[in-house]
DNA sequence: GGGGATTGATTCAGG
DNA sequence: ATCAATCCCC
């Protein structure tokens, strides 16, 4: 295969030079629907960009256009990203357009975390020293508050209420019903929802959906501070705004009602986060919102072969309630879909490992294939296959860095000297490294802070609540509490220079000595590599601009570090270097929104994977429709190359299942090209095989263990792959792979 | 309070 | 299958 055959349109760093030509425009090259969405620059403006149109080369230019040609001071234009590194990623391209510094570009909870860092204490609730909580924080928190209040975790689960506070904050609703099968009072919830709020405003926390819906209450509070920022930033631009959720939409609203220039980009089509509140209204209803609104369709596709692109408009037409558009692409037919129908999720591994290994060999680069997954823990069966194929990789989201035992240990300590209201931090690391305090005594202290409402770092400092512990407790506590005010001392140095000293305070071969385990080596290397990454922002901070509205300079040491971490995607440690090749890139659907890749593979094409039967169980059609953009999705990553694969039976949560195809193969014109699949990989793992039982027939009637009595339909395969379709009369046609199903034929 | 055994949830996607 | 939380005894 060859690599990519995209002209500079397609290519993420075709333009770096134009700044430098004399007589170069920003309108060079352009079609005449990407001029007209650059050039355009009053008013509400919508782009409707279909995959591999070209969009972020028009954001970008607009951005450059603005700037170069409008006369319009950077740091008045605000753009907002989905994630962090699709920010970075435009702010670099932009750079290459105009050199100049100071625009706001970032995701809604980084811009939002920015705006109350400087503003939040207007509402005289939070300090600017605030915390922000991940999901797990969030859980430990709750599961503290369920038991309390003397409910039961096992059933109040707090990932469930958690989610459940979530929804309700996103949807902008009063009330939300319990959804089906949670087996919950709604009281229960709004009582452990109120206590959640409390606590949080005690512990000076917000989560992430408090960082939008926080500024939002700023916004209406204080309407001049709201009017400060839509007068400030004359130029507002939203991408993927098909994802945006009601708080997102009302943040938008807010910063352009000063002046109405308002430029969304978005492709309906690729709405996946409705699970999480997004609205797809929110785009469809532009126009209606924003009755002068201009509306550009980008449609020619600069990105995928015309058989890829033919293929995904196939599936995505049988969607309902979408808007039509007429994708095309000047690119030539390319190569056909491949279809794998593997025997099980490791032959699916190898049959894909394969093929990457064989791409390789002939020259092409590891960081030009992907391969996507629905769900996460599919993630490891395609790790230990290419680990054993000698295939470079990498992996997007997972167990990540910042999810490290010994990594949340030394993030607690931070958060707790910038804010020693952080209950969560505080349990976290109280008797960490071991200070003889144990349940007993956490759980003392715990009432007595309770009692008066204040934080543990307070009550830790009562003689009153010391003298209420027995035991070496005390000690350990009073041991503690002087720990805390040498950490207090901290809170303004920089953040590499602060975890050095927490490391030293906590004593770091006794802390590390103690998560005795295998892992020792690893655990050493990660603290280094935290140090590292501290130092490196401080020198990034630095340099920082002075913002000009604000007079300000961006956050910076501990806190800064600890607000950035605190908000980076897994996306965002994508490693894009390109030395020798790169990588592989493993990751989910959902993470590939905004990628391409010239070969892409997309593993577990199967039924209640893809879709996901937890999506068409609790969101019925609707859902349905998401899965089948979420596919879509997948499909026009795709540049060059396609691969669908899925397996017969997957080890499914220990146990053994039979899959069956994702419809959504059936749904590509044409259908795959099936390749049958290449034994030798389970063959040299297995040694030689006998062929499975073989005299069996079309039409013969056949026992099985678990469906009863049926009759086969269809034959085919040999060997390993011996399969057969077989009609039950109670679970329909199975097809089944002849050498796990002991099938026994009867008379 | 600590260590080993047991139990129970987890696995839909993420800022 | 795997991991974390919990239980139980020292």
């Amino acid at each position: 295969m060859a690599a990519s055959t995209n002209d500079e349109q397609g290519s993420k760093h075709g333009q770096g030079t134009l700044w430098g030509g004399a007589s170069a425009s920003l309108v060079d090259g352009l079609n005449d629907a990407q001029r007209e969405a650059v050039q355009v620059e009053q008013g509400p403006l919508l782009i409707l960009a279909g995959p591999g149109s070209g969009k972020t080369r028009v954001v970008t230019r607009r951005i450059a256009h603005l700037v170069r040609e409008c006369g319009v001071d950077p740091w008045r234009i605000v753009a907002i990203t989905f994630t962090n590194k699709a920010a970075r990623e435009m702010k670099e391209r932009v750079e290459q357009l105009v050199p100049v510094q100071g625009m706001w570009i970032s995701t809604f909870h980084a811009m939002c975390a920015r705006i109350l860092r400087r503003d939040i204490e207007m509402l005289g609730v939070w300090t600017r020293d605030f915390t922000i909580y991940d999901t797990g924080d969030k859980n430990q928190l709750l599961k503290r508050l369920i038991k309390e209040a003397d409910y039961d975790v096992t059933r109040f689960r707090p990932s469930m209420v958690g989610g459940w506070i979530s929804d309700r904050k996103n949807r902008g609703v009063e009330r939300v019903e319990v959804p089906e099968g949670m087996e919950i009072e709604l009281e229960v919830l709004e009582k452990v929802a109120r206590l959640y709020e409390e606590a949080m405003q005690r512990q000076n926390a917000l989560d992430f959906d408090d960082l939008l819906l926080v500024t939002l209450r700023l916004f209406d509070e204080h309407p001049g501070l709201r009017d400060a920022y839509a007068h400030r930033f004359l130029h507002v631009m939203v991408d993927e705004y098909q994802d945006t959720n009601h708080a997102q939409y009302l943040l938008a609203k807010h910063l352009a009602s000063a002046h109405g220039n308002l430029a969304v980009c978005g492709d309906p089509d690729q709405s996946i986060y409705a699970w999480r509140g997004a609205d797809i209204r929110n785009i469809l209803d532009f126009e209606r919102d924003w009755p002068q609104a201009r509306t550009v369709r980008l449609e020619q596709n600069y990105r995928s072969t015309m058989t890829i692109l033919r293929a995904a408009q196939a599936l995505i037409e049988r969607n309902s309630s979408r808007k039509p558009k007429d994708l095309w692409s000047e690119r030539g037919e390319g190569e056909p879909i491949g279809l794998l129908t593997c025997a099980d999720e490791n032959d699916e591994a190898d049959a894909i490992a394969e093929r990457i290994r064989a791409q390789l060999r002939s020259g092409v680069q590891a960081k030009d294939v992907a391969v996507f997954y629905r769900v996460n823990f599919m993630q490891r069966a395609l790790e230990s296959a290419l680990r054993m194929a000698r295939v470079p990789y990498q992996v997007v989201g997972g167990l990540e860095f910042y999810e490290r035992r010994e990594i949340k240990d030394l993030i607690a300590y931070a958060k707790l000297v910038v804010n020693p209201a952080d209950d969560v931090a505080f349990l976290r690391v109280v008797n960490v490294p071991q200070r003889g305090i144990g349940d007993k005594s956490v759980e003392t202290l715990a009432k007595f802070a309770k009692d008066r409402r204040i934080p543990l770092s307070r009550a830790i400092r009562s003689s009153e609540a010391l003298s209420l512990v027995r035991g070496r407790g005390r000690g350990g506590l009073e041991g503690f509490a002087a720990l805390l005010d040498q950490l207090a001392w901290l809170k303004d140095l920089d953040a590499g220079v602060a975890f050095t000293q927490i490391l030293e305070l906590i004593n770091r071969e006794v802390w590390l000595a103690e998560m005795e385990d295998d892992q020792q080596v690893d655990r050493e290397a990660n603290v280094e590599e935290l140090l590292t990454h501290a130092e490196q922002y401080d020198l990034a901070a630095s340099q920082a601009p002075v913002d000009p509205a604000s007079q300000e300079e961006r956050s910076r040491g501990l806190r800064g570090f600890l607000q950035e971490i605190a908000l980076v995607a897994d996306v965002d440690q994508m490693d894009t270097s390109v030395e020798q090749g790169g990588k592989v890139t493993l990751m989910t659907l959902h993470s590939a929104k905004g990628l391409e890749f010239p070969l892409v593979f997309i593993a577990g094409c199967e039924e209640e994977l893809l879709p996901h039967v937890r999506a068409l169980l609790d969101g019925g059609e609707e859902a349905g429709e998401e899965e089948r953009r979420l596919f879509d999705v997948g499909v026009t990553r795709a540049q060059d190359k396609l691969w669908l694969t899925h397996a017969q039976t997957r080890n499914h949560f220990g146990q053994f299942t039979y899959r069956e195809a994702s419809r959504f193969l059936a749904e590509i014109p044409g259908g795959a090209e099936e390749e049958e699949e290449d034994t030798r990989s389970s063959e040299e793992m297995l040694g030689r095989f006998e062929p499975a039982v073989t005299s069996l027939k079309v039409g013969d009637r056949v026992q099985h263990d678990h469906f009863g009595k049926g009759t086969i339909e269809a034959l085919q395969g040999a060997g390993v792959n011996a399969r057969a379709s077989v009609r039950f009369p109670a679970h329909g046609v199975k097809h089944l792979l002849l050498q796990y199903a002991k099938l026994t034929k009867l008379g």
